[in-house]
DNA sequence: AATGAACTGAGAACGATTATCATATAGTCA
DNA sequence: TGACTATATGATAATCGTTCTCAGTTCATT
């Protein structure tokens, strides 16, 4: 595994990094010009295996990546699909909680899933009623 | 979203009530007979809706899905791949944490990943080396 | 320039999941 | 029970995210 990063790499890594949030490899192919998708798989992978990249299972149908910078934890609204940060660092816990049964953790991920403000925000103004078919 | 369970969701919730572990859709329809695909990805679908089971996405190629007993998070061993149990609850802790952005969470899902015991183990075993090619 | 290693991207292939649809089953009411 | 309707089933096709293949290109080193 090189550390090195290719020219494509690196401009994938660029986009991650601008945007600061969580992209489908989609969305990264998207907002690039003239760059293969099997290339733009390939950096990510790659970014991913040298630690500059994460990728999430946030529990949709594609991964998603994030430029690592702090611990946070993500949370997915069931209604809305949108992804949330929250700076809350859980790693120290999660890594003692492993330790106990032996395991050495890594990195930890932690996604809630619920209602995000917004949502909530909606629901509040929408009369309770029955599901009208 | 009708809360009755039908003859062959019956089956796939026994599956995994039974083996109280993380399967895959194709692990239980292989431990199953005379049962179609479709059927059990429905079946899966329809037993989380009605928060019988749970969908997690331990970052593998597919979906896995278990029984919901009791609180827990998952560790998944980087180089064996196998997933471990660790009994802790950090739910509250989540919850409070997305509390303070306004979001309401109905679930958490922590998954560790790193190095489990027994590859530890195997790993101490070896000599430090360079990676030969 | 010459050599070989690594990178690229178009498109094929793959694999997990979902959709389709004809048939079968379950539920309900007369 | 029989008739009728809604729902469930499963074989198969379709979809879609991801990976593989391979020929051509770029890069590093000499």
């Amino acid at each position: 595994m090189s550390v090195r990063i290719s020219q494509q790499a690196r401009a994938v890594l660029a986009v991650l990094a601008e945007r600061r949030c969580h992209l489908t490899a989609e969305e990264v192919l998207a907002s690039m010009e003239s760059i293969g998708t099997a290339t733009v798989y390939r950096a990510l992978d790659h970014l991913t295996e040298i630690g500059l990249v994460r990728r999430l299972a946030l529990g949709k149908k594609s991964a998603v990546y994030e430029y690592i910078r702090d611990s946070h934890l993500h949370f997915v609204c069931n209604r809305c699909g949108a992804v949330h940060d929250i700076q809350t660092d859980m790693t120290g816990m999660i890594r003692e909680a492993a330790k106990c049964c032996g395991h050495e953790v890594e990195w930890a991920e932690v996604t809630a899933h619920g209602l995000c403000k917004d949502c909530r925000a909606v629901w509040d103004e929408i009369p309770a009623q029955e599901s009208v078919q």
